[in-house]
DNA sequence: CGGGTGGTTGAAAGTTATCAATAGCTGTGG
DNA sequence: CCACAGCTATTGATAACTTTCAACCACCCG
């Protein structure tokens, strides 16, 4: 498979790479289309692989021994994703779910350790991605801790506008399927709650809901009941 | 500063390294003593140095907007800590105090990159670690999100115990003081709800509390809170 | 021995989950 | 092309858990 650098150079993960290595790491790339619903692999799957995500929107998900489900991050495009082998584990920790139709690229990962000792500045760069989703984890264990479901659930929605948020006339679109049942699993609620709040909101005209789909439509608004809770 | 290799030797973290390389490490180290109560490092501060826990004990908290707290997580011997360049950050997201008398190691952190380019197999390393740590805040972030406050407390518990737990007659004691609060800010809830689940806990002779001190006496009775739920 | 920190506990209030019933969209198949 | 199945969402009522407020206790240190 010939994978043209023009398709990742962009990202700032390869930032400094040079042109020589950046092909050498495609040429041990294989692409591959994920059907939107279909998985890229499933929680406690031996590690085989490790993942790009060049185009779509996937899901990490977890479910707990009793059945509960949580969503654990969502991935964009550019983001790495399943390099459970640089966390020192032989498995995958959580399920990788497509939630629109998806092209990623993978590499085996037995080439990790390879790839890192051969291009240290690609494990700092990964270093730096883990540490960052160290901070976003560490942020959301915060609002967990202090904050009311309400500020949470507008935090979230804000964040889903800055990663996916597709401007549009009179507001931001989140640019993919998203239930309540999602929002719900991120922000450590119930998807009754998660509908009263939108419920509430949209009667304010901060937001727009409808099924799997959200616009937001007063960002201020909601950035304050993020900030300092009730408007 | 001569620091001699026996001190770090043993440490995971240094496992594979050449004895010339640890001491080439070590001939940059400054060893550094915190007082009991002081901070290593305070929240917002420029980054200056990152640090190796040597002996002792520290709690790493942040402090909201709104001036709640809540502990990231506590540091014990043989721990890395205040990496936050790794992290692509200039200033430490937290405050790291010592709860008891520690030994640190310290390093300027302009040659964390000197470091790791150096010492490709330190990075791998320190990739592991903080992959660890990821992991660890998604386990808080599911338990907070699906478990009630009494299973989070007993996990809690337990994960201590086998942090910082000391075998002695008739039960596991926490190596260190820690207080309701401390539990609290550890677990997203209030020093009040603690207290009442420590009480009826100790009315079950599942504990021993008092002030700033925690002694397990039945840990099986506590993994079964833990695991399931009421016992 | 007095003050302060850490801890305990009761009562009331509030938030959120749970239970339950209904409505509405979507896509599939007769 | 319409109807039905199934999933997603809405919403009221109730219950449960946790926090908040308040008062008090006890131990440790200076």
């Amino acid at each position: 498979m010939k994978i043209d650098r023009s398709v990742v150079r962009s990202l700032s993960l390869f930032d400094r790479m040079s042109d020589a290595d950046l092909d050498w790491l495609l040429g041990h790339a294989t692409a591959r289309r994920i059907p939107q619903g279909d998985a890229v692999f499933e929680q406690g799957q031996a590690a085989a692989s490790f993942f790009l995500l060049l185009h779509g929107r996937l899901k990490v998900t977890q479910v707990t021994e009793d059945g509960q489900q949580i969503i654990v991050r969502v991935v964009h495009p550019g983001d790495l994703f399943g390099f459970a082998k640089a966390l020192q584990r032989s498995d995958y920790p959580g399920t990788a779910t497509a939630v629109t139709e998806s092209i990623a690229l993978s590499w085996p990962t037995d080439l990790w350790p390879h790839f890192v000792e051969q291009n240290p500045h690609l494990a700092v760069s990964t270093m730096q991605t883990i540490g960052q989703r160290l901070e976003e984890a560490h942020t959301r264990i915060r609002e967990m801790s202090t904050q009311e479901v309400e500020r949470r659930v507008a935090h979230a929605v804000l964040r889903l506008s800055r990663q996916a948020g597709k401007h549009e006339q009179g507001g931001i679109r989140i640019d993919f399927p998203i239930s309540r049942q999602d929002i719900a699993e991120m922000t450590g609620t119930t998807l009754h709650t998660v509908s009263r709040i939108l419920s509430a909101w949209e009667a304010k005209g901060l937001v727009e809901g409808g099924r799997q789909k959200l616009v937001i439509r007063d960002l201020a608004g909601l950035t304050q009941i993020a900030e300092s809770g009730r408007d």
